[in-house]
Order: C-alpha cells, then sequence, then structure tokens
RNA sequence: GGGAGCUUAGCUCAGCUGGUUCAGAGCAUCUGCCUUACAAGCAGAGGGUCACUGGUUCGAACCCAGUAGCUCCCA
C-alpha cells in the first residue's frame, strides 16, 4: 500500500485512544506489582483547556506512561473541583440571563440548578484532556462535591473542631463585595495601582483655626474614624496628645493617641483610625478599647453607619467625599501615590478588610502538632522539583497565618455546625446528632429548633483531602486500594499553588495518613508568550489548545511544548515551536516509509555496513538510554526528550538508515531488515511516554498490525552497559562531506583516500563509514598526484583528488591552524611548568594536560609536514 | 518594606563537586542541493569579553563581595 509522504495525525489519533480505552489500558486496579500513582490536580470543574493544563497534563502522562511501561502498576486518577465561587458565579449569571435572581431562590432550588449546571457543562475539561492523550483511569474519575467526598469533608470538619484545630471567630477578614464572600489570604492578590493620597483637615475640638492634617488614600472611610494617631516620638504633634479633634463633615469627637506603630514619615506623621476597614487600625483599636463603626454593606456600597452617602458604592463614595470636603475648605492638597491593593482572584474586585465573623483553622496549632509537615520537605523526604521551592514552602509555614475556611455561597459543603436561637452552636454530622450534644451540655430542645451554619467551607478545604478522598480513605480507612496506591508517587503541579493545595495537602496526609501524600513534587513552569506575558484568556494572548491539537496533532503539541519546558522555570511558548514537534513526527513516519520499502531477500546475509551500523546504532540507544534515565530521576523531560530527538533524527535516519540502505534497486538481507525493525520499535517505546498516537501507529506497522503487545503496554526498554560509540567514524564522514563542498565535489562521486595514521575505530567501522561518505577506505601510506589531506583527531587521512588543488590557499589555512594549535601547546606548557599546579591539581588533571600536550605536538608534527609537502 | 531567584549565541536554555579541544544544545540565520523516505527534507558553515566591577585561586561561566537590570513570592 503506497503511504502519504506526509504524517497525518487527525485519524490516527483518534483512532488509538478509542482502542487504547476500549482495551481498558488505562485502568488500574491493586495487584501484586509495585504501583506508581498520580492524582491528577483536579482542574476547576467550570474551567476550558488552557496552555497551563496542556503542559501540566503532558507531564503526568509521560511519568505515567512511562510507569506502566516499566511494569509498574500506573494510576492516574482524574478528577475536578467544585470551584465555589467561579461555579457559583457561572449558576448566577446562568439564573440570571433567565430573568431569575439568586435572592429569590431558596437554597435547596438554588444548588438543583447548580447541579444541572454542573452536569450540562462541568466536566468539559476531562474530555478536553482525552484529545491530549491523557491515560488517565477514567473509570476513577472523582468530583469534590459527591457524597463520599463531600462527607470526608464534613467528617474531617468535625474531626479538627473537635481536636481543637478549627475554631469560630471574629477577625479581620478579606471580603470580596462583588462574590459577597470571604476571601482567605491566598485568594488575594496584590498589585500596584497609582492612587491618590488626600490630606484632610482634623480642626482641634473648640479651635477654628488650629487643626490636625491627616493623610488617607481612602476618604470614603473617615465616617469610620474613632481616632487620630500619631508617633509618641514625634515633636510636631505632642502637644495635641490627649486632645480631641472634630472628624471632618461628620462632627465626630475623637481623641488624639499615640502608637509606636505609626511612621513618623509617611503622610503627615498622623494616622486616622478606621478600626472597621483596616487590619492595622483594628489592631490599634483593640489596643486602645476604641468602637467600631463598619461603614460598608456586603455589596461595598455605604451602610447606615456610614451616615453620609447611604447606598452609593465605595468608588463613587470617595468621589463624594472628595468633592464635599473641597468644598468645606477641608482638604488641604492632593498627591499622587502608588500603591498595593488586593484583589479578588475570582472576581477581581477590590478587596476590603472587614471584621466578620468567620471559621478558621488554628494553622499554628496544627503544625506544632505535625512538625513534618515542614520537616518532610527540609529533610528531601518529599522532594521539591526545583528544590528552590523549599525555601518558599518553609517561609510560608514560618510566617503561617491562620486559615479562613468559610465561605458566603451556597454551592459546597454546609458547615456542620447547628445553632440555638441564643447564638450558641453545636459542631455535628447532622440536626439529630446535635440535639444530642445540647441535651449533653443541658440544653433540651427539638431539631426544629436548631439552624444549620449558613455558609460553605473553601474548595481548597475539600482539595487538601484529596490524594485521600479520591480512595474513599475517610469512609473507608483500611482499603485496597488507599493501602496500594498511598503515598503516590509523583505530583505535578503549578508553583502558583503551592500553598494553597500542596502544603496542605501535606498537612491533611499528616494529620490523617500519619504519613506523607507524595514522594515528589515537580512544578512546572508558568506558560507565557514571547513577551513573557502569562497566558491568559483575558488578555487573548492563548492559542486555543485543542485548536492547536487539530492543526498539529497532540503529539506535536507536547513534544512543542515539553521541549521548552525546563523544570521549574517559565515557559515562553510560541506556536512556531510545535513545528520541531509536528517535523519530528513526519520524520518518523517518512522513516517508517523507507523501512516498509525495502525488498528482503532471505539468501543474503549481512553486508559490513549492514553489521557495522547495527552495533554502532545499539551503542547510541543505549547511551541514551542510560542518559536518561538520570533525566528522568531528575525529572528534567526536556533533556530526555531532547536526548531521544537527536537519536531519533541524526543517529537513526540520518546515519542509521543512511549506512544501511541498500544499493539502488538492490534488496537487503532478512536480518539486517529485522534488526532495524527492532531498533526502531526501541526508538518507538523510548518515544512513547512522550509521542503516544505516532509511537502506537508505527510500533504496529511495523509489526504488520500484529505486535505481541501494544506500544502502551511493551516494555520500556531496558539500558545495558555498552562500550560507547566512537566519535571519530562521524567526524570523518563529516570531514568528507566538508571537503566535497568545499571542492564542489559531487556527492554521488565516490572518493579514494589512505588512513595514514591510524585509528582503530576506522577499521571497526571502515564500511559504515565508507557508506556514509561514498568513500572506498585504505589503510597505509599513499601519494596520489592530487590530494588533500584531512586530520581527525589526531589522525591523518589523504584524500585523493582529480583536481589540482590550490596550493597558497591550503599554505595559509595551514599556517593558520599551526598557529592555533602552537599558542594552545603553549598555554598547556605554561600550566605544566607551574610548579603549583603540578603540585596542587589533582593528579588525573595533570594527566589530561599531558596527554592535551602529546596531541598538540602529535598534531603540530603532522602540519608541519603537510606544509613541507605543499 | 521583607524574602527567593535570574542575567551564557538572534531566541529558548544546558553547563553536576572550579581543571580534557569548556564556551555547548535545539531552533532561527547563511551557503549549496528537488541525491530514487522526508523541501515539514539533505549536506555544510558562521554566531558569544559567559551582565558589570573587584577579590580568592596555579587556574573562575562556575566560589566570595559589591553594582546594574529583570522575574517571582510575601506583607
Amino acid at each position: 500500500m503506497e503511504l502519504a509522504a506526509k504524517y497525518s495525525a487527525e485519524i490516527i489519533e483518534d483512532k488509538w485512544y478509542s482502542f487504547w480505552m476500549q482495551n481498558g489500558y488505562f485502568r488500574a486496579v491493586p495487584d501484586e506489582r509495585e504501583p506508581y500513582c498520580i492524582v491528577i490536580p483536579p482542574p476547576n470543574v467550570t474551567g476550558v483547556l488552557h496552555m497551563g493544563h496542556m503542559l501540566n497534563n503532558t507531564i503526568q502522562d509521560v511519568l505515567i506512561r512511562r510507569a506502566r511501561m516499566q511494569g509498574k502498576n500506573a494510576c492516574w486518577v482524574p478528577g475536578t473541583d467544585h470551584a465555589s465561587i467561579a461555579t457559583e458565579a457561572k449558576v448566577v449569571k446562568m439564573l440570571a440571563d433567565k430573568g431569575i435572581e439568586k435572592k429569590d431562590l431558596s437554597r435547596e432550588e438554588f444548588l438543583k440548578y447548580a447541579w444541572e449546571w454542573k452536569e450540562k457543562y462541568g466536566g468539559i475539561i476531562l474530555d478536553q484532556l482525552k484529545k491530549l492523550g491523557a491515560s488517565c483511569d477514567w473509570d476513577r474519575t472523582r468530583f469534590t462535591m459527591e457524597p463520599s467526598l463531600y462527607d470526608a469533608v464534613i467528617d474531617v470538619f468535625i474531626d479538627l473542631y473537635q481536636k481543637g484545630l478549627i475554631y469560630r471567630g471574629t477577625r479581620m477578614v478579606n471580603w470580596d463585595p462583588a462574590g459577597k464572600t470571604t476571601l482567605s489570604d491566598e485568594e488575594v492578590l496584590f498589585e500596584q495601582v497609582q492612587d491618590k493620597l488626600y490630606y484632610v483637615k482634623y480642626m482641634l475640638e473648640g479651635s477654628e483655626t488650629e487643626f490636625l492634617a491627616v493623610a488617607t488614600a481612602r476618604p470614603e472611610t473617615i465616617a469610620g474614624d474613632v481616632a487620630v494617631c500619631v508617633n509618641p516620638n514625634d515633636p510636631r504633634y505632642s502637644h495635641l496628645v490627649g486632645k480631641n479633634v472634630i472628624v471632618p463633615l461628620i462632627n465626630r469627637v475623637v481623641p488624639v493617641i499615640t502608637d509606636e506603630y505609626i511612621d513618623i514619615e509617611f503622610g503627615t506623621g498622623a494616622l486616622k483610625v478606621t478600626p472597621a476597614h483596616d487590619i492595622h487600625d483594628y489592631t490599634i483599636g483593640l489596643k486602645h478599647n476604641l468602637p467600631v463603626y463598619d461603614t460598608l454593606n456586603d455589596d461595598g456600597t455605604i451602610s447606615e453607619a456610614g451616615l453620609l452617602y447611604v447606598g452609593q458604592d465605595r468608588f463613587d463614595a470617595r468621589k463624594s467625599w472628595v468633592k464635599d470636603l473641597e468644598q468645606k475648605g477641608l482638604l488641604l492638597k492632593t498627591e499622587d501615590y502608588s500603591h498595593n491593593i488586593g484583589f479578588s482572584e475570582r472576581t477581581h474586585a477590590v478587596v476590603e478588610p472587614k471584621i466578620s465573623t468567620q471559621w478558621f483553622v488554628n494553622m499554628e496549632k496544627f503544625l506544632e502538632k505535625n512538625p513534618k509537615v515542614l520537616q518532610s520537605v527540609i529533610d528531601d523526604e518529599i522532594k521539591f522539583w526545583p528544590s528552590k521551592f523549599k525555601n518558599t514552602y518553609k517561609h510560608w509555614i514560618t510566617n503561617i497565618k491562620d486559615w479562613n475556611i468559610s465561605r458566603q455561597l451556597w454551592w459546597g459543603q454546609q458547615i456542620p455546625a447547628w445553632y440555638a436561637a441564643d447564638g450558641t452552636f453545636e459542631v455535628a454530622k447532622n440536626a439529630t446528632e446535635a440535639v444530642k450534644q445540647f441535651e449533653a451540655r443541658g440544653v433540651k430542645l427539638e431539631e426544629e429548633d436548631l439552624k444549620q451554619d449558613e455558609d460553605v467551607l473553601d474548595t481548597w478545604f475539600s482539595s487538601w483531602l484529596w490524594p485521600i478522598s479520591v480512595f474513599d480513605g475517610f469512609k473507608n480507612k483500611d482499603n485496597a486500594d488507599l493501602n496500594y496506591y498511598y503515598p503516590t508517587n509523583d505530583l505535578v503541579t503549578a508553583p502558583e499553588i503551592i500553598f494553597f493545595w500542596v502544603a496542605r495537602m501535606i498537612m491533611a496526609g499528616y494529620e490523617y495518613k500519619q504519613e506523607l501524600p507524595f514522594k515528589n513534587v515537580y512544578f512546572t513552569g508558568i506558560v507565557r508568550d514571547k513577551q513573557r506575558r502569562k497566558m491568559s484568556k483575558s488578555l487573548g494572548n492563548s492559542p486555543d489548545p485543542l485548536d492547536l491539537i487539530a492543526k498539529n496533532g497532540a503529539d506535536a503539541v507536547r513534544m512543542g511544548m515539553l521541549l521548552c519546558s525546563p523544570a521549574g522555570s517559565d515557559i515562553l511558548f510560541d506556536e512556531s515551536q510545535i513545528e520541531i514537534g509536528r517535523n519530528f513526527c513526519n520524520k518518523l513516519w517518512n522513516a517508517y516509509r523507507l523501512v516498509s520499502s525495502w525488498k528482503v531477500d532471505e539468501n543474503l546475509t549481512m553486508r559490513p555496513n549492514e553489521t557495522q551500523a547495527v552495533v554502532w546504532l545499539e551503542k547510541r540507544i543505549h547511551k541514551t538510554l542510560a542518559e536518561n534515565e538520570s533525566h528522568f530521576k531528575e525529572y528534567r523531560l526536556n533533556d530526555a526528550l531532547m536526548a531521544l530527538y537527536k537519536l531519533g533524527w541524526d543517529d537513526f535516519c540520518s546515519n542509521f538508515l543512511e549506512a544501511i540502505k541498500p544499493p539502488y534497486g538492490e534488496a537487503m538481507g532478512e536480518e539486517t531488515r529485522k534488526l532495524a525493525g527492532e531498533h526502531f520499535d526501541t526508538i518507538l517505546r523510548m518515544l512513547h511516554p512522550f509521542m503516544p498516537f505516532i509511537t502506537e501507529e508505527l510500533h504496529h506497522a511495523l509489526f504488520d498490525g500484529k505486535p505481541n503487545k501494544p506500544c502502551i503496554l511493551s516494555d520500556y526498554p531496558i539500558s545495558r552497559v555498552l562500550e560507547a560509540a566512537p566519535e571519530e567514524p562521524v567526524m570523518l564522514v563529516t570531514e568528507i562531506r566538508k571537503l566535497r563542498t568545499e571542492k564542489n565535489i559531487s556527492p554521488r562521486e565516490t572518493l579514494e583516500m589512505y588512513i595514514v595514521s591510524d585509528i582503530e575505530s576506522f577499521r571497526e567501522y571502515q564500511a559504515f563509514i565508507e557508506k556514509l561518505a561514498n568513500a572506498s577506505l585504505h589503510f597505509g601510506t599513499k601519494e596520489y598526484d592530487q590530494s588533500a589531506r584531512l586530520m581527525v583527531g589526531t589522525s591523518e587521512v589523504v584524500v585523493r583528488l582529480e583536481i589540482e588543488i590550490d596550493a597558497e590557499k591550503e599554505k595559509l589555512r595551514l599556517g593558520e591552524e599551526l598557529e592555533y594549535l602552537q599558542g594552545f601547546l603553549n598555554s598547556v606548557n605554561v600550566k605544566l611548568k607551574n610548579e603549583r599546579f603540578v603540585a596542587n591539581a589533582k593528579p588525573e588533571i595533570v594527566e589530561k594536560e599531558k596527554q592535551k600536550r602529546a596531541d598538540a605536538e602529535q598534531k603540530i608534527v603532522l602540519l608541519r609536514n603537510q606544509l613541507e609537502r605543499l
């Protein structure tokens, strides 16, 4: 059958993915083999595949496929998280489009819509991963809101509460006025913004003229002011301390107090204290026993307590305040000011510090109880790749803040706290249990008297249990899956979620399994465009991964991504990189076309060039295998892939195939054809984890569609210790080709040549060299009428030429080379004559220098002889 | 403001405990080729004061200090 000259991925990729699925090759169940397990970082259920997912999941697939081929029990657990804020926002929007408002729905009604939405649109991303070739065990797909995982979250909450590791408290929290919920510290992103600093007059009580100037970026919070604070060491204000000033416009009388916290240099050195809307002010307020006026509503508008501009949005209110202050002559001046402001990771709204009663995990206590959380990373029991993230991790752990886990949303696990009418509560699995607990402490009431906490738990409070909960390890603490696959082996994730997720999974692992959740964490880079901007949908600088796959094939995309992604450093992605992968697929495809086109003659024995080429290629393959073992050990997947690229393209195609290519029209011996096929297949198997589709296709094709095992299950080649392939033969071939280019000699003309000073590998690979260089090699000394001289290492080769060579030009060239070598020799001699070098340097280094000297001297002699001949 | 890291060819990056021809790879570029698998190809070539300054050392891209620029994390 005639094969197309160009490789086309489309049909092939769909065909093999179905083939793998239908045969259940991704399925993993515990058995006697060594387990190898990865749990997927669950993508957001509302998500669609972006470049970051592509990179991340390609890496996981490479690791899993390799392990599977190595005979391990490879299990890749997929799934999604419920993404409470993002999903709730989507559902609210969907309802709004239908003309329904969330506030008109009961919780149950809303959740019904949410589940409908999830069933319909959620998890698109998992199907997209299939296009990429991801070999997840889809039968194990989990979701953080499904019953078993939901229960796990609730049980863990109750457990931690009973252990005193979770508490309910009133704290300054991050409030997202768009999402109308609190956020954890990790969900707030700081960004530098250009703002204004307003200098406002606070008149001294009882004075018409005297005032205290206060600088603020947030005049709309003035109505919450309860004091003005200065540094006790600030002489400018010492006469005012203890007196009162009048808060502008609202005319509240407040004291002037002192606190060391105040920066004398900043603004006027006087701070307006607004405990409800700033964390530092809050601390000062507590210290000085000041009242709190919360002047904002949950949606970011001014509350009744704000007195002025009630109902206006906070930013409109700021303008109103400034306008009125100006009118009343209370605004002294305005300055440009740049500072960092927190934005909600999900809604991008400016986050408000707000005092609120929420649920927290007591992190310090948790870590005291589980010192291994930090220690295991420090000691490399859990290895981070690259290790620089150990620092980041350590810094976070040692500066830990309590984790706010309650969210004012409906989509999520509802907090199992039950309140009586008087506000007291019990944490319990259900109302019945709660009633019993109330009773136990002497409070008699009915289930109907109890009201469950309205809030749900942070999504990460589900995700941190993932490595255990995907195996139902909370429901059933001693089950076969968990015992077999936990701890998992590798976690592949983005550095952005090191705190959100990685750290907390480690915490959960030690608390609930007394063991680490995974042994290695591979941090991928962030995918950026050529201008180093992070690829994002909103910037529109990200190509659609599915388009890329449709255009180039998944293998090409996988290869293009991985080649440019060293572990942990960002990858600057450009579509042109995929061409490398596409071209490589085409190269492999055409290699197969060539091999399959050869006619076989069973009576032919192997020709010397064929035998030599086979030996040579074997050495190259096993060297690459050995190198790749260490590359994989260090998660240097890009280096491993590059080594395979060179092995496939340079060693196999350019050298091996060309060396065994039979003369035009002639057949090839059966043995040679068989060995060529086997070696080709070895390379395909090495490549399979990276490029699963084309390798499966060609693996089948090489064995006439009936291989012993499909590529996905075939044995990963094992490296044998072979002596390295000598480099001189290929170097000689290159020298001869170079000579052809220089002298304009056709590649079809067979060149005759003598090896004057011998190198063993030239004899060993004589036929191999002859075939590749189209040359005829002789050993010994002979003079031709016209000749050129080549040097490979310290060996000299005389090539017979039909044409006169330009003696002058040649002299010049040789002269230059001689000069360079003499300089080189000189520098080596300087070293060797230096007594301190000979005394201090390691003996083998000195030995090497001596070898360098000997080689250089030998070459110089050869060059001088050549010059004399001219 | 605190911390971490980076700076090597036009681009993206290797360069492990200082010591072979150690200044490398891939891509891009240039030159010559439609050579009977592949122009998504073949053959060959040219690119760099290893950010800067100083120090340690027989010897520094590599170790130390400072300077400049960039990136990330935290507040």
